[in-house]
DNA sequence: TTGAAAGCGTTACCAA
DNA sequence: TTGGTAACGCTTTCAA
């Protein structure tokens, strides 16, 4: 019924003990406890010394007003802003929704803030990264969810001169969270040799217009690994773009060839899907003709039978945010520092053993 | 190599025309254009008289020195943050993820920045809402996506004195952007109506611990009202939780019952999916056995071949930002505003006309 | 342990 | 159109 609107800045005859914006200040709570400004901040933010009933009169006196410090003003005097930038190319996809729902209930934890940057994966969209200097002074550090920077993006984020910590990538100077991409493509590798799979291929990333190029590299590195020590050849390769329209279109491509592989890797469930769902349009049966391997353990994974490497999104963010706040607490020189989750191979029914038998009815539908 | 940390506060004998704390501020700035700061201020928010000549020498020395506004202060003096608050229940989930995506895209059109807020739905968490006072003076205004809120927690919002759009829910006094519920109820269960189909079954929300128990009570209504009008029984309805897991054990209880229902509507593309599996492990043919259909068209209902009720969470999130930037111009006083975006049936596999041969084999696998 | 007062870096009002 | 200057509301140093 009301609208808000229909209240203005028109506060009530101000009552007493409130600064003039209608929201009491930090001399109000001084006035009701009978102390200094000083100590209402020094109370109020727990540090330094303050005697124990004054802190409980300044608190009580803090609850009566309902009184919050001013964060602009707070941050004007101190330098902190208590807020943390997280730079991301998406926010929709799977793995960034659930990277920032780590490191935002991480840093919550901590009092902190989170201050969101969807910077795109574009040229025009990325340039909000340098053209405005968007995050100077606005946060005390920044948080780098699997996105490549360019190297004057590189220079823009340490020249705030604040702690950064990546998260999926790896940029020199900066803290890194992630997992073990090698050992992830290793894994899905061992994994089909294991079912006797020699023609393998892999869907990858895009070199040139991924966002995080190395993650795709890495993960295809372990896949060599593992070929070359079961001394098969080296996959073929296809370029993907994460998603799964774009492994439905390395899928056609795959699964068109002569001869056709009997397994695939896909860097992401998402692709592996896209494929799943090229080999279903096919009439191929998985895994007798296909056998399909992503990465993530995407929810939908299981829905799709998939069989994938897990990895623990979610806690690569705490993770993430973890290391940020140790970091903020120890003040200043902190040498970098690696955090490597582990990954976990989740084998269900889209990967078998070799069919040689492509006609059969092995299985029933 | 080289370690953020290892050149600290330590810069080098500070440049000439720097503020004390190695970062240009408006004094430098107005020197080296020879204004005074009032008029750098000016001229650089673009706003009030100042002559082109001296706004271009202003905009010339806050080039060289590379000088940007310290946002504490300038939000100190001014009263407004360029920060909008998005309060929401989950960062992951599908619905949210996209949402944010567009809320997020549209406010960086306008320069404000997002402050994430993810209150999480169980009691404790929530209280974040309540206890601190986070929002109080740093937002301009808020967004809330798709989140009931107790009396208490609209309180405290009411006492931010901001404007607040809502997505996808409904509190009184506040602008709204969202769907018409009641539509996608009765679209998708007159698709199912004119396929034959008289026996439907619901997979709503939880009427108790949902956080948005508006959008599933309303989506229902929708279905009971395109029942009505058919002369058809009101469909039966079953709990679900909005998630996989949920329209799984839902789609269990139903495809027990005896007798077990045509089709089904799910309240979200998730639960849909649930369903659709439970129906898969049962050895039901989909549609000639079970017909289903969901809410959203999330990525993955192309994969599951789902018949769904679209809706343009993406293009809501930029509606309700729209709306929130147009109050934001607007000034004070502005009457409560509706936005509702429309929804469009995707047909897809998972629908089908009623068969009344049940064993047969009507469809190749 | 506490208080006084000097910033912090803008914006906005009022004069010029 | 421009400049001077008083806020804005804290934190922090220095003394007491």
């Amino acid at each position: 019924m009301v609208s808000r609107a229909d209240a203005p800045d028109a506060a009530p005859p101000v009552p007493v003990g409130r600064g003039r914006r209608g929201v009491p200040g930090i001399h109000d709570v001084a006035r009701l406890a009978g102390v200094s400004t000083a100590t209402v901040s020094r109370a109020l933010r727990g540090v330094d010394r303050v005697s124990a009933p004054t802190r409980t009169r300044v608190l009580q006196a803090a609850a009566d007003l309902g009184y919050v410090a001013s964060p602009s003003a707070a941050s004007l005097a101190s330098g902190r802003t208590g807020v943390v930038g997280v730079i991301a190319p998406f926010l929709s996809r799977w793995f960034f929704a659930h990277a920032l729902d780590g490191v935002e209930g991480r840093l919550r934890e901590d009092g902190l803030h989170v201050l969101l940057f969807n910077v795109g994966t574009t040229r025009s969209s990325r340039s909000v990264l340098l053209d405005q200097q968007l995050l100077r002074r606005r946060v005390d550090a920044v948080v780098v969810l699997s996105c490549d920077l360019e190297p004057e993006e590189v220079a823009v984020l340490q020249d705030l001169h604040v702690p950064v910590v990546t998260l999926g990538v790896d940029v020199t100077p900066w803290h890194r969270v992630g997992i073990d991409d090698v050992a992830a493509g290793r894994t899905a590798m061992q994994h089909l040799l294991s079912l006797g799979h020699r023609d393998i291929a892999y869907v990858g990333g895009d070199r040139v217009h991924d966002v995080h190029v190395a993650t795709a590299v890495d993960r295809r590195a372990g896949i060599l690994q593992a070929a070359e020590a079961a001394g098969v050849p080296a996959p073929r390769e296809l370029v993907g773009d994460w998603t799964l329209a774009g492994g439905a279109a390395a899928g056609e491509l795959l699964l068109d060839a002569v001869p056709r592989p009997t397994a695939v890797i896909a860097a992401s469930d998402e692709m592996a899907v896209g494929v799943l769902g090229v080999a279903r349009r096919r009439g191929l049966r998985v895994p007798e003709d296909l056998s399909v391997v992503g990465v993530d353990d995407h929810e939908f994974a299981g829905t799709h039978d998939l069989t994938t490497v897990a990895q623990p999104v979610d806690a690569l963010g705490r993770a993430a945010a973890d290391l940020l706040v140790d970091v903020l607490q120890q003040g200043v020189a902190v040498p970098r520092r690696t955090v490597v989750l582990p990954t976990r191979l989740v084998v269900r029914g889209s990967t078998g053993s070799l069919s040689r038998t492509p006609a059969s009815p092995v299985r029933a539908s």
